[in-house]
DNA sequence: ATTTAATTTCTGTAATAACAGAAACAAAGG
DNA sequence: CCTTTGTTTCTGTTATTACAGAAATTAAAT
């Protein structure tokens, strides 16, 4: 597939993007490749493209899989995969942040479960000290879960309640006053 | 310092944390370890107490102050440095989230923006591409918008709009109908 | 069954990032 | 000013990760 400018420093960027939250170029690269692509692309075509071995096309395609960014689809007559990736933006946003979230989250959550039930029975922990675990782990597990309900709602209720931003501010305040 | 077995297990975790998010694993240990710390460290405690060299450390702290997470202190009769971390859960959150969005999220709207510019001459790109950068670019722009309105707020405020979840959209639902 | 096409796994190399230790530098105290 | 103490910068090494190319595997078609 041919690049025109454009599309080749977006996906350039995207891929040096992906290396400051942690991944793989490649894969990021890949991902804005099939992301932008409006039709589904063989592995060997994304090699072309982007100028990456195939075997490494083959991983990054995997991995975009298992987080279900990408897709593999068939066409009559011919046996190569043709992949696809997701294309509604707010629907990707939902899943990467959702297996971000499986994958690093929640492993973080159950080892601070386990700091806290251990810092009860550590003696040479201080007071201040084992405090601070728990508001740690107490401020996570709020987020999670106010993630975990608004993650439900549609995305043009979640669009609308960015938008009214700080006013939901004052509304919730005002309600504070005799506690939610 | 002597590591209590839990923090010793918490400040490994945190760094491996760090890892998976881009951040250096000595840069999170020490801010682990300084976010539990009850008392400002020098670097050579710090050095000491985690095993890494000198200079690890003084790089990392000097990294630490650059994202506002560690601050340094003197005490009397004493020319080392001390060094504190932020010690408000909410407030650590606060200025990590803004300081990543400053340094990553910030520059890639700027690319963005450049590239939806470069998009509406760039010939050789196909309507529906440009049309899905523009989606992207639109939806950063929401969540970063709305995001700034919510950092202004108390935490406080932010935790009862959080237990709030899914009843908020419930009520951003309603107010839709006749659009916000 | 055998050939051909497609994909994955394996292995070695290259690039990157993390790090230790030494050297250089800065500053305070005598 | 010169010594001591503390901090930073520099240099080389190590470890990790990313990657290319080859080999192996799988599966469809003749």
């Amino acid at each position: 597939m041919k690049l025109s400018p454009t599309m080749q420093k977006y996906i350039v960027h995207w891929g040096e993007m992906g290396t400051r939250w942690g991944v793989n170029r490649t894969v990021a690269q890949i991902h804005a490749l099939l992301f932008l692509a409006n039709n589904p692309m063989t592995a060997d075509e994304i090699m072309e493209t982007l100028n990456v071995a195939r075997s490494n096309v083959s991983n990054s395609l995997k991995e975009l899989q298992s987080w279900g960014l990408v897709k593999v689809q068939h066409e009559l007559g011919d046996r190569r995969d043709h992949f696809v990736a997701l294309q509604d933006v707010w629907e990707i946003f939902r899943v990467i942040t959702e297996e971000r979230k499986k994958r690093e989250l929640d492993p973080t959550l159950t080892v601070l479960r386990e700091c806290a039930i251990e810092a009860e029975t550590d003696t040479e922990i201080e007071a201040a000290t084992r405090e601070k675990m728990d508001q740690v782990l107490e401020f996570l597990e709020v987020l999670l879960s106010g993630y975990d309900d608004f993650k439900k709602l549609p995305p043009s209720t979640v669009i609308k309640l960015l938008k009214m931003g700080s006013k939901l501010g004052q509304l919730a305040s005002l309600f504070g006053k005799e506690d939610v």
